[in-house]
DNA sequence: TATTATCTATAGTTTATAGTTATAGCTATG
DNA sequence: CATAGCTATAACTATAAACTATAGATAATA
């Protein structure tokens, strides 16, 4: 869609008349005809009728100067501050520990390779990736959320079990899954209680009918693995962790498994940094797995 | 900015390569390479450098390249919106009850009439209008905030004064302005607790030491001035209220002024509804005063 | 009812712009 | 130092975008 048109076509939608439109453009009326006439081939639907000599704007015609008025204005607000010098914002990426640790890795490094905006990371932990994205203090955040709260859009980035870990001479380590009912008794070390990774356990559990014993709260994937490590008891961890070449990994059953998720604001109009972001992360969803 | 300059420079961008680009365009060299002379000479500052025989964009380049890129996405966004015949969605204009009932009426009546989009009508109250905006419950808002939380742009709409209200044959009505002393044991007809009135209201008497004698806790313009209309109390209002003709308004002092404001979500790209609502808002903003 | 004014829309012609070819000039490479 | 591969400019040509003229349509006016 040529801006030419758009431009003859927000002067004629004012005056809703080619004679004095023509005029105010400086060319002559036949020539903004056909200008108005090639955009609405362009387009091809009719953006204005005539009710006798009266012409007036169709739907399609008001959404159209809409259209032109809001590209104008961004043009020009552009090119202001590209002469200004102002400087690029950087993007802002959310996500959580674990994001960071064991998903994101390879997709930041290819992004800051080829891509040409600073990049700044922003650790959230839980919902507050919405607030962090809604309040514009993140651009794009990775998470794997049960629900989708309004006005956000979701991509789906990749899936990741969840694992049982424990020593590898410990007696479960001889099954090849586990069910929540083996874990009954045994001491667990999993995150305190806000925390949705400690919610998802809680809820598998009572579905199950066995009661947790916790050994010891502790958040974050590293100082989980690492209290198993120390034999203060068992953990329910992300696949995609790194798991210590000491402890043996199970994969458990009714524990659903997380599905990560690009997350933006719905309809902030698609920017070129979070594109080229989008971009690198699916390339990389499932580098993990190998 | 012509639409043709931007798709040519999009092409150049990824080649980096006058020679190939012309062939992707179709168009021989010399011709790509005044298009993206002039697209340079427009912006009025260089897009791309040689080193050596190499070329390479310049951070401005950079920037052009990215702006290109959203423009030609954007605009086939909506064109395919627009054959699909997607319903333009309604502007959504949150404000208390206050600013409805006082304020915007004339405004939101001229928006009707002049514009042609939807319209639809949010009741917030106190900070809420901020999570509506955030959460694109509502596009725009109308509130006098004392404080402008991050990623909202303020526009000043209009100054509302504080008065107090009593019978007219209240011994205070004769007065011409009545400072919070003179309320001291005075019965208060005032909102409850987290209201933004009541906070401000007793955060004044503190400062001048009277202590709040609340009569009746009523939260609503139209509610207030009824339980003083029913002889229950004096109370302190809004001066854009509609008085009852049995009522005396009179200033006080050592209330700040209310000082109403348009709030937009920073940076959401400036959307033609807005734009027309926020006309309409600024020519009405006074007329309440008359 | 005929006449005029005002405006849209189309046809034919002219002008301006965008495209082409040819080539000079620069730079890395064998 | 010759050559290949590219940018950038000039001179020329084709195309598209402007113009003038005017037919057709509608409402106001004599």
């Amino acid at each position: 869609m040529r801006s030419e048109w758009l431009d003859s076509f927000l002067v004629f939608s004012d005056c809703l008349n080619f004679t004095h439109a023509a005029e105010l453009l400086h060319i002559s009326q036949p020539a903004l005809h056909v200008k108005i006439k090639k955009l609405e081939d362009h387009v091809g639907l009719p953006l204005y009728r005539k009710q006798g000599r009266q012409l007036y704007l169709t739907p399609h015609g008001e959404q159209i100067r809409a259209f032109a008025r809001e590209t104008r204005e961004r043009s020009d607000l552009f090119l202001a501050g590209l002469r200004d010098n102002k400087q690029l914002e950087p993007l802002k990426l959310a996500a959580g520990e674990g994001s960071f640790l064991y998903l994101l890795g390879p997709a930041i490094k290819h992004f800051r390779k080829t891509a040409k905006f600073p990049l700044s990371l922003v650790n959230t932990r839980g919902t507050s990736i919405i607030d962090a994205l809604r309040s514009g203090q993140a651009h794009l955040g990775v998470s794997a959320l049960q629900t989708v709260p309004a006005g956000i859009k979701q991509t789906r980035l990749t899936v990741v079990d969840q694992v049982v870990v424990m020593p590898k001479a410990h007696p479960l380590a001889k099954k090849k899954t586990i069910k929540p009912v083996d874990l009954h008794n045994e001491p667990l070390i999993i995150p305190p209680r806000p925390q949705p990774h400690r919610e998802t356990i809680e809820q598998a559990f009572n579905t199950a009918g066995v009661s947790l014993n916790v050994a010891l709260e502790a958040g974050g994937w590293e100082m989980m693995l690492q209290f198993v490590n120390l034999g203060m008891g068992i953990s329910i961890v992300n696949s995609c962790c790194h798991i210590p070449s000491t402890l043996a990994a199970r994969k458990i059953t009714e524990l659903p498994p997380l599905v990560y998720h690009i997350l933006e604001l719905r309809d902030a109009w698609y920017k070129e940094a979070n594109r080229e972001m989008i971009a690198a992360l699916k390339k990389y969803a499932d580098h993990w797995k190998q």
